[in-house]
DNA sequence: GCCTAAGCGAGACGGTACGTCTAGTCTTGGT
DNA sequence: ACCAAGACTAGACGTACCGTCTCGCTTAGGC
């Protein structure tokens, strides 16, 4: 999560302060909702926090990891509850994701981490580990329980299930934020059904909507 | 394209150098490839252009506006042939894009720039005239072309069509983007192929590639 | 007196603010009075002068130069009027000197910049030209003013003569600085009178008062 | 010295490491030589000395009592031996004098604390008792060997005596500090000559070497 | 062929944030 | 009570950019 010097944790000197840990970071949201990504300044997060600035920068290298562990943990909020059916399944999961793309630390972070990815490998590494690999659960689990149900088909070889979920997880990621933030159009629950109508049957299911 | 105070252009006065337009424009994509997004300073263009700061910020109110309009010109190379089928367009556009994608002067402004624009009206506005807009003509060709060879029916109302446009275009460009990079995997020619089956066929079409 | 990046002056380019220049010579004064020199921030100086930080930074390389630009004018107020013996004009100067040394803008500052001053030739050759030989001309007069009264033989060479100088000039300066800021004792009538006593007839004469 | 929290030596608790007090004042001796009075800093000299910061501020309030404790030692190497005439023990305790100020421990940190001492009772009262009164004695010394060798008057009433060997003690060692910190000149056997001179007999005296 | 308004390069300006450094204090566990 | 280690608050450092503002000079229309 953040930099810590000693493999195991270090027996001596003084132990860093788990307060500072968590006022840092809710710091850190506050003046994402408050001011946005570009204008948020460490210094302001660390008198926020009640914190000297170099209590931030002994744990963090930078603000772009900094915002990543920020949000983080946001997205542990999403789940999939069983509606019923794959469809009201992708419908709620897209809604609970554009919600959260609602929510002004989110909507600026995200995109604005993701931008300075592009030139810098390990906040690419870290973006992965603390956000998009924990969403694929949620596709994961959506496809094995329609599999269940019988709405896919499940006789199709491991690798070609990998690349399907990856597939699924980009365009409805994708979709879901292109529309929002991209696109600037609301995500509601009739682009929700046109969404999941496209998925399970193509354009033309999508259009007959 | 750039600020002008008269309206109908100014008779008076020594009309803006042409020159350093594109002088600067050039430029600022150079800088991209360089520096990246974050690291590109409005200093370092105007000495790349060999001309002053002052003129860059007598076109473009600030850094944003003139990485939009640089990079927007590269997003009117992507075209839309006839290949014969509506399957066979979709992956060609979807590679095209993906290509678009991989330069850095793109990847790394579209994102920030679209991150800045969460928090700024008029540049979202600008991104949208600039470049948004201009890509939605790429599907209203294709489904055009579509239903004319019969692979879509067109007796739909204007406005679910225009609501059917809408969603292909952010789940297209949604998810080459997010695949592209969010989850930095490459956009190659079987994934193009699994993404264009699911639109036309839903998840089942796109299992059985 | 301060850098200038061209010669003769650059003719090109908006042209240094000489307001800022005074204004910030005086409020490093003001600073020096009422913090003395190691409490003395450029910030602080800025603020006082109505000055970015960076408009110091641009005219003086650090701390210790702008303070000694800032101190030497003092230095200038020393004068040597003619009372009519070399006694008298010695202890005029003296307690001139030592009028100067209680100023707590001279009194902290001289001492720092000398000391700093052993690390930093630049630095040295700096206080040399902008105080110390300044000062000589005291030195110098008084000596020919001696002469010319025939309160000093005049047949000596060049060379020793100026020796005398560099010697008398350390001697009183240094003496009056040692009492003044090291001894921490006052510099007043009886104490100059000693000191020209000393200087006029050695030991056994300063011992006669 | 330093401090001690019980006044005739606490009876219980581990006592302290006097190993740690000489590897701090050694230490601190070694950084001035490196990196002199400015860039001399705590955590360096507890680093060197192997010891932990704590243990500093345990035994000095701050930098500036540390370094006049380690620099003091080195003015006790100053001695007077018997030269037979007063010329004579005067040149040699110039030039022992001016050897010390060549140091480099010693040039840059007497002058630092001396401008530190202007704001800082407390400091310029621990200078005046480890360093400025301990050399005194050389003066007393020498005017009493001088008295009995008969070449100084000594009828004169004891403030008499006491304000001249002040007067001798400020003139000698602010003349030797001007001339080698300020003056930056060399202090060597013709100028020790021309001081004893001046100070035996005059300036005519002096002028006459 | 002048006049004049606007454009131009250069670079100083006020501001603001950066990331680093140091001072001096505090909190661990261990001697 | 001491110690080493190292985290802590506070705040200055010097740098870098931003976007604005003079400067003196250039340039092209309109007169």
């Amino acid at each position: 999560m953040c930099k810590r010097t000693n493999p195991r944790g270090s027996r001596t000197g003084r132990p860093r302060s788990t307060e500072a840990d968590t006022a840092i970071l809710e710091a850190t949201r506050a003046a994402l909702v408050e001011l946005g990504w570009s204008k948020l300044t460490m210094g302001d997060v660390a008198g926020r926090a009640g914190v000297a600035k170099t209590t931030l920068y002994r744990r963090w290298a930078n603000k772009n990891e900094l915002v990543v562990d920020a949000v983080a943990v946001l997205f542990d909020e999403l789940e999939l509850p069983d509606l019923g059916s794959l469809q009201a399944d992708i419908e709620h999961v897209v809604l609970q994701f554009a919600a959260l793309l609602e929510r002004p630390e989110t909507k600026t972070a995200l995109m604005a981490v993701v931008a300075e990815s592009t030139r810098d490998e390990p906040l690419r590494e870290r973006i992965r580990a603390s956000i998009v690999d924990r969403q694929k659960r949620l596709v994961l689990a959506g496809r094995e329980r329609a599999q269940r149900r019988g709405e896919l088909p499940d006789e199709h070889p491991v690798s070609t299930v990998a690349a399907l979920d990856d597939l699924i997880f980009d365009v409805v990621a994708g979709a879901v934020v292109h529309r929002a933030l991209v696109s600037a159009e609301p995500v509601d629950g009739p682009w929700a059904a046109r969404l999941s109508a496209l998925l399970l049957g193509g354009l033309g299911a999508a259009a007959a909507r």
